[in-house]
DNA sequence: CTGTTAGCGCTTTCAC
DNA sequence: GTGAAAGCGCTAACAG
């Protein structure tokens, strides 16, 4: 498992002519002789030698690894979350554990503990289950838009009233009369709630009656929205609609499809903006899904690790919200 | 940043009246006195107390954790594949650490010393730079797809060559005449090079011109495929292809959407097999991309971990092909 | 500055 | 069976 006989800092000792500590020094950074120095280093080189990690994180009590919690890599929105949160991480000389916790609270809280028992330094999650009461105490922690009973543990999260407002606002900039919102959700408090109290803020502000599909969990979304557009289509079979503001771009794009197959125009009949700025493959270059609110991913990502960083010098704020922006992605008029 | 003081085996002993020993044998489950076992197990409850890995690592040389050397989590694939392999690692107790090395080489460099430096005990790497001579000797690794100089190293894949054969086969069994093969790829060879050399074998087989576009690296993929086309237009506007056999879904669904910019109809007048098995958002339930020859993801996921892990007992194959499937996907006639 | 030394928490002999 | 004790390789505190 292991080639058989790494050299120690003994023997690079011993190689040096020098004494274990002044390895030791070497390594780390202190002051030593130069003579001494360049000795070492040469003993070093010759042996190959590598500093054992086991023992200094034993001795050190920290291993430099980061918990991220996260349902899975596969949505998009969680990839994109994972890939910035391990550049953030790298850049500061730390590594990432992976954890895919998809609705299986066990491993959640098993890595969880992992954390509590210094196996990582700190933990990110992004996690919709009720593990609140397994997050242990006096450890660096960060929590992607999910709020928890305990209310010191901080949080990130996109602005997301702000951006619920901007998206009605740019759907009524373009052109619509009748923006609804639609909504698939986990039972889980989040940030992402504010996105509903933004449509209707945005609703009152500019006196629109709000009309949405608010649904927790549910199984057959594509039948909700069929169902849904059933019960807007007028006697003549325009709907009376003219707009949609979707929770998540997944639940935009689904609607949109599901518009065009019932033989509505996307988006000269029925405008739609998302929410979260999904690209297609992930990719920047090949553009988004559909109109969108963007969430800073990249930022939320750098704002997670610096959060947690800095977890030890001082309390960090508990509720960070970074700022969204309005994408064109082809649903929209413009 | 570590919780305070975590309880030790010590702690364990005192709290059980019994030796340190004797609370490792219970640990590791060499036989002790019923009643001593009852004891420990008590007192581990009682203190919460979890193993150090690093003070085991430090003795037993090894951390149960996996590198994972990819080139990003936002392609879809490779999301996908970091997903899979979470998963098999989590049910044989290993970790997973997450290396996005995204053209990076000194990064991989950097997650292999690592390995060399028993920080992990493995390797899973799927990357597209030249990191060949770098491998640590002696280390458990399996390489995804990649050729490297040393031939010792273990590889896996789908089985490439014939799945080219099966999308020709598929494009002919539906009607297809003139089926084309487009590709981009990186300059490093590996096991998917036979799909080019699976779409010459069928086109031999069956009798076909072959017809293929295949760039090295190019930055303009979209400009080149729209050269492409317009350079197979026949004079009344129709194109003397009807079938694209692409190198991946990626790449077939950007041809997708350049044919219809261009008024094609697919699959009416072009039909597309990819290569993948991408799904909409990374969810099976919302479909695939584009219809495809499907690499076994999952089990290509295990089939890397179950070689790594078994690379203590016995050598391991050194190439390992999974058979792929045909899947519909909206751009062939079916 | 340098060398010596005491542990970090664990596994594993080794006597009992 | 059990407990005591010797390290695994490293850092940091200490005396020189």
């Amino acid at each position: 498992m292991t080639s058989k006989k790494a050299p120690t800092m003994k023997d690079v000792a011993r190689e040096a002519g020098v004494a274990l500590g002044t390895v030791s020094k070497v390594l780390n950074g202190i002051p030593v002789s130069e003579k001494n120095k360049l000795k070492v280093e040469e003993a070093i080189r010759s042996l190959n030698y590598e500093v054992n990690t086991y023992a200094r994180g034993l001795k050190m009590q920290k291993s430099n690894l980061i918990a991220l919690i996260i349902p899975n890599t596969t949505n998009p929105f969680f990839a994109a979350f994972a890939y910035y949160i391990e550049a953030a991480l790298y850049k500061k000389g730390l590594r990432l554990l992976l954890c895919c916790a998809d609705g299986m609270p066990e491993k959640e809280i098993d890595y969880l503990n992992l954390a509590a028992n210094n196996k990582v330094d700190g933990i990110i999650a992004l996690t919709y289950s009720d593990i609140g009461s397994y997050i242990p105490e006096h450890l660096p922690i960060v929590v992607f838009d999910r709020f928890f009973e305990n209310p010191s543990i901080p949080r990130i999260a996109s602005d997301n009233f702000a951006g619920a407002c901007l998206a009605i606002e740019k759907l009524l900039e373009f052109g619509c009369r009748h923006p609804v919102y639609i909504r698939f959700h986990s039972v889980f408090p989040g940030e992402s709630d504010k996105r509903k109290e933004g449509y209707l803020y945005a609703c009152e502000k500019y006196g629109i009656e709000p009309d949405y599909l608010d649904l927790v969990d549910s199984n057959y979304e594509p039948a909700v929205l069929k169902e849904f557009l059933k019960q807007h289509k007028n006697p003549d079979g325009t709907l009376n609609f003219d707009g949609v503001f979707a929770h998540t771009d997944y639940h935009g794009y689904m609607f949109k499809n599901i518009l065009q197959e019932e033989g509505y125009r996307v988006p000269e009949d029925v405008q739609i903006i998302g929410f979260d700025g999904i690209n297609l493959f992930g990719n920047r270059e090949d553009g988004p899904v559909i109109s969108s609110i963007c969430q800073p991913i990249d930022r939320l990502a750098e704002q997670c690790v610096e959060i947690l960083t800095s977890q030890k010098d001082s309390l960090p704020p508990s509720l960070t919200l970074l700022p969204v922006k309005y994408r064109y992605g082809g649903t929209t008029r413009e």
